[in-house]
DNA sequence: CTGTTAGCGCGTTCAT
DNA sequence: ATGAACGCGCTAACAG
């Protein structure tokens, strides 16, 4: 039915070995014979039996990369650039790589049944994106998961994701905690002193060290952390919206709002918007990781870029061992503070 | 090394083949030896060969899942719907199946290549989302290549894409030309008479078609398209700005401005803005696929909105084999206008 | 319901 | 530089 690798052989009138070799051209293999067999393949229309091969060679060309939600540019954003250096040749058979990216949903148990079915396939390498759930449980499995493929011989990256020490995974982690005090001196540098704040879901750890750094720079000006200046939500547009006009129910002598992201950040400025409230005028908001969209909303966000790119590419070219890991297998990524037109002077 | 389904057999006490049968969970086995099949997994911590198991089957769990552009939120939220169909149980051995991203940057060569490693493991489905381009060696290529796999027992299935006739691939098109049709027609029944259009790459027949659709608007209503109207760019934002600057060059009585898509659009507001003209005030402004954060424009967006969710959920399930094809395996999937405070009636 | 027997298609020793 | 032979780990008949 399929043709194999056999009929090449019988076709270029050499044994199935030789085109084995010439295919995955680790052998000398004399140019002409080369010649024959190329050109038997082309004609015979053969396509390599994937599992055969994995199979036999005890490892595959797949690459897989778990992000949280796949329609989230944060993550799509690094998937991309992940991939882009992991696509291209360089692969066992053939050439190419098959980079395959995995929706977890943010998930813990997604995200280990995509771990475990990537182990069955013998995967080359995993990176993994996103934040982390601090539940003990989880953590462990998680783990236990990933010293597993790494002592299989998969390499494991995680890419903006705290490191999993003793895993043998290589971690680029994000600086989310002094990216958020950073933001946050910021405004208080404009003169603000009563400051809201839009937490992501409690439980997670992006979530805790954004909240952390936030809070030290609060402390880092003497200014006291009133609890009521904190809402948790989601991390997406409409939680900030909800979250918002709970904030501004609390206390409406705000005058900025922080975000736990772009997304959560314009959700904040509708909500103000509807509620009458001029950005930076009567409001100053500020958000996270500068998404594409942020430079277009108006007025322009103000936020702390995550250079999401360099760090998948970087995390891919690991992940390819075509670059070094850093020192320590842990390497701490910093984000850019991007002032623009929504934080100012607070009013009055 | 690692431990094999004989040795799961061995602990459990029963041959290879019943181990199997758990697995796979297609035939009847007792109970009792399930369990004791089980627990022997368990504890030897098993996992499952892929590669080996896709090769006796003939068959694999990957499903593939083509994109253009993995950043873009409109490739985004379609696979991310195909995809949770995809998942959960119903694959093979051990439940789940493997849905795989890939992203091909819009180049028919990495489409092509990435059809040969899907093909190459097996896969089980493919769905491929986003345009073609118009050419014709291209287009046989594909042909050819989705014809093979449709052959060798992979189901494709072409999401928001036009059908590929004689293929055997289903398809799920867009109706790209009535969309931009109806949207045109709205804005000349606000009255409009001088519309400009930011269209997408030539070449491609999404541009083709969402033009078409315009054309067609313009023409129903007795106006002649002046050609200085129109201009062809990315579907970017950053294509989006430089258009409406060169349209607003070449003709600045235009009252309206039609974008390629939601990206273009706001590319489009960006530069009117910075030519100090008002939306829609001076200039009313439409996009297309209706975005998530085209809701969150200032003004919010006139749009046609894609059922990007919904046809991307119909595509999985059709891949899978839980849904029917639609008849003759092919289907139009309309979209819907969205009326919103970008579009207003004309000035003057 | 369960065990036995053959391959699935390829990579990789060993020879030559 | 090339061929022959074996086995990777699993599934799918076929018995019983």
């Amino acid at each position: 039915m399929t043709v194999t690798l056999a009929d090449v052989a019988a076709r270029a009138q050499v044994s199935p070995a030789t085109v084995s070799r010439v295919l995955n051209g680790n052998y000398p293999v004399a140019a002409s014979t080369r010649e024959r067999v190329l050109k038997a393949v082309d004609e015979l229309d053969y396509v390599l039996n994937g599992p055969a091969s994995a199979l036999a060679a005890a490892t595959s060309d797949l690459v897989g990369i778990l992000v949280n939600d796949i329609a989230d540019p944060f993550f799509g954003i690094m998937a991309s650039a992940i991939q882009s250096e992991i696509g291209g040749p360089g692969g066992r058979a053939g050439g190419e790589r098959l980079a395959v990216v995995c929706n977890t949903g943010g998930s813990p148990e997604r995200e280990l049944t995509y771990l475990t079915l990537l182990q069955r396939q013998r995967a080359a390498a995993v990176v993994l994106t996103g934040g982390v759930v601090e539940d003990a449980a989880h953590r462990a499995a998680m783990d236990a998961k990933l010293r597993k493929l790494t002592e299989a011989g998969t390499r494991v990256v995680l890419c903006g994701r705290p490191p999993a020490p003793g895993t043998g995974a290589v971690a680029l982690a994000f600086d989310n905690r002094g990216g958020a005090q950073e933001l946050t001196e910021h405004l208080i540098g404009l003169g603000h002193r009563r400051i809201g704040y839009v937490a992501g879901p409690e439980g997670q750890m992006t979530t805790r060290h954004r909240l952390e750094g936030h809070r030290a720079g609060l402390a880092a000006h003497g200014i006291a952390a009133d609890p009521r200046w904190v809402v948790h939500g989601r991390y997406d547009r409409q939680a900030g919206y909800e979250a918002a006009l709970e904030l501004l129910r609390r206390d409406a002598s705000l005058t900025a709002v922080v975000a736990a992201n772009d997304s959560v950040a314009l959700g904040v400025c509708a909500a103000l918007r509807d509620s009458g409230l001029g950005i930076p005028g009567d409001v100053s908001v500020a958000g996270f990781d500068d998404l594409p969209f942020s430079v277009d909303a108006v007025p322009a966000l103000t936020t702390v870029r995550l250079p999401l790119a360099e760090a998948g590419a970087r995390a891919g070219r690991i992940a390819m061992g075509r670059e070094e890991a850093p020192p320590g297998g842990i390497a701490s990524v910093r984000g850019e503070l991007m002032v623009r037109g929504s934080s100012g002077v607070p009013r009055g």
